[in-house]
DNA sequence: TATACTTGTAGTTTTGAATGTTACAAGTTA
DNA sequence: TAACTTGTAACATTCAAAACTACAAGTATA
């Protein structure tokens, strides 16, 4: 059980944009060709990023630049623009309401399971992108 | 996007074991009851968390007992016993090698991804299930 | 204006994991 | 032997992720 690959795919548009941004046009082809996934999941994850104020894209005449620098980009704006925002576990559904476990098992497990999530959206919170990006850059 | 109930599933199965234990057998059919799901989950649940050691499961008479006590169990210890040991995030199978970002997405913020998977157990780990106990009593 | 290229998005298909269900062999007690 | 239970195989169902096709609409430029 894992989250999906959306964000790592996201992060890897962003750091695409960034570097070749500046000698190309960068458009849906373009990153569909670096991620290797179908251009329409590129266009899927751009207008995400677009609603979360991390792109700009150029209907028409095409290509996408950043609207932030790396440093103001963590993996926690990354996965909040294409994740939603529910509990980290799913929940069984049918707990025995006659049960003490079974009534209360939602209401309390739930509560520590939130206050893991907000530590590991913290978490995420502290990784900016300009810590990837010289990786990519000596290679 | 959400880890599976698996591990509310199993913490529900404990924390059932610990309270109606003294009075009752704890079958698979009497934890499918209050944890509503099919008994075969359970087995299967149960299994899981015997190879982990933190039950016994008498074959043939039925029932269930802990091998341990709840300060003893932390949601990691849960997590381990019922989930693969694999990364947070799924990563995107055929980035480019001919790109510097395809080439090292994956080394790159998969060690990041590390990172946050290892402070997200150690969150795990800091909650044991007599943290959870007492608010079941109540009820 | 016509052409070429691109984005946005609807609609459909494919794939894979989680979960549900049935069935039955094997263990245990009385 | 009868009654009950666990362990597990096999198959069905459900649901979300990801892939893919198709096309309307935006933009630049010849």
């Amino acid at each position: 059980m894992q989250f999906s690959s959306r964000l790592p795919i996201a992060t890897h548009i962003l750091l695409v944009i960034q570097l070749y941004g500046k000698d190309f046009k960068v458009t849906s082809d373009f990153l569909a060709s670096s991620v290797g996934v179908n251009p329409v999941i590129i266009r899927k994850t751009l207008g995400q990023l677009k609603r979360a104020n991390l792109v700009e894209v150029n209907q028409g005449i095409g290509g996408t630049t950043l609207k932030k620098s790396l440093d103001q980009i963590s993996l926690l704006d990354i996965f909040h623009a294409v994740e939603e925002d529910e509990d980290l576990f799913h929940f069984h559904e049918n707990p025995n309401p006659n049960c003490a476990v079974g009534k209360n098992i939602h209401a309390v497990l739930g509560g520590k399971i939130r206050d893991v999530k907000s530590k590991f959206e913290k978490d995420l919170d502290s990784i900016k992108l300009d810590s990837l990006i010289e990786k990519f850059k000596e290679s």
